[in-house]
DNA sequence: AGCGTATATACCCATATGCGTATATACGTA
DNA sequence: TACGTATATACGCATATGGGTATATACGCT
């Protein structure tokens, strides 16, 4: 394999990361994921807590998030906490971008918002009483 | 329907703007005509030139980019031309900031550059020999 | 070792997606 | 009206995607 074909691989794999990481985007629960681990790294539960979403789907979408490499899984414990791992600028740039205009996307500052609570989710990731809880707040 | 109900339809159409939009981008080719449409207007048979793509591959991806309301066609005689409609601000950030790296994105830069010749294809859209005119340039 | 909690994944299903091919429609011109 | 060119779309197919449920694995504690 020569230098052209390296540079012919190179565009595609720079051309690939940018899609790729529209199709991440291209989901709701996804881009909701991105856009919290964009403000701190967090455990699977808190994510669910925080997103009101069953663990599975998480896990699932997180899964797909580590397959492209634009999270980086850390277990502490019993926990295992993810955060973003963005190399291409063009893509940082459209996530701080997107960050610093959080009141535009009323649906992705509630989820901003509830952050503060996200210890509450700590220790009842699976069970189902997590609105119960919310409510007591 | 209350107020309250409107705050939120507002809220998932705003949401869903985004993540329709970045779905949109996360084909490769639907990709590949934006980046083209955000420098010009261009019809059907100009952009199955310059991407090398079937006439069918291209209108199918541009009559997705109609559906979601991201681009306006116009017919002019013979020819349709699509030009690039967004609203959110995010969005258009977002691909100026593409469009002022394009360097960094090679295949995008190809594209771009074959712009210039885009008068070629007016003329032999459905022709197969648009490789052999490109060659004798 | 046994139990509870946290997380990942396998399985199944319904639906969406992208593509090639063929065809329909629209426009200009002879 | 007939023909060529430009464009849109229907059809069929293979594959991808997202979700729920169940299950497997990992860790901490007793």
């Amino acid at each position: 394999m020569g230098i052209y074909a390296l540079i012919i691989n190179r565009k595609g794999i720079i051309m690939n990361q940018l899609t790729n990481f529209f199709k991440i985007l291209s989901d709701e629960t996804r881009f909701r994921i991105v856009v919290l681990l964009a403000q701190q790294e967090l455990c699977v539960c808190e994510m669910c807590g925080v997103l009101e979403l069953s663990q599975p789907k998480v896990s699932k979408h997180l899964a797909k998030l580590r397959d492209k490499g634009f999270v980086i899984d850390k277990r502490k414990e019993q926990f295992v906490f993810y955060s973003l791992h963005i190399g291409d600028a063009v893509i940082s740039d459209l996530i701080n971008h997107i960050l610093s205009n959080l009141e535009r996307y009323p649906e992705l500052k509630i989820d901003s918002d509830r952050l503060v609570y996200k210890e509450i989710y700590l220790k009842q990731c699976n069970v189902s009483s997590i609105k119960t809880n919310l409510e007591e707040l």
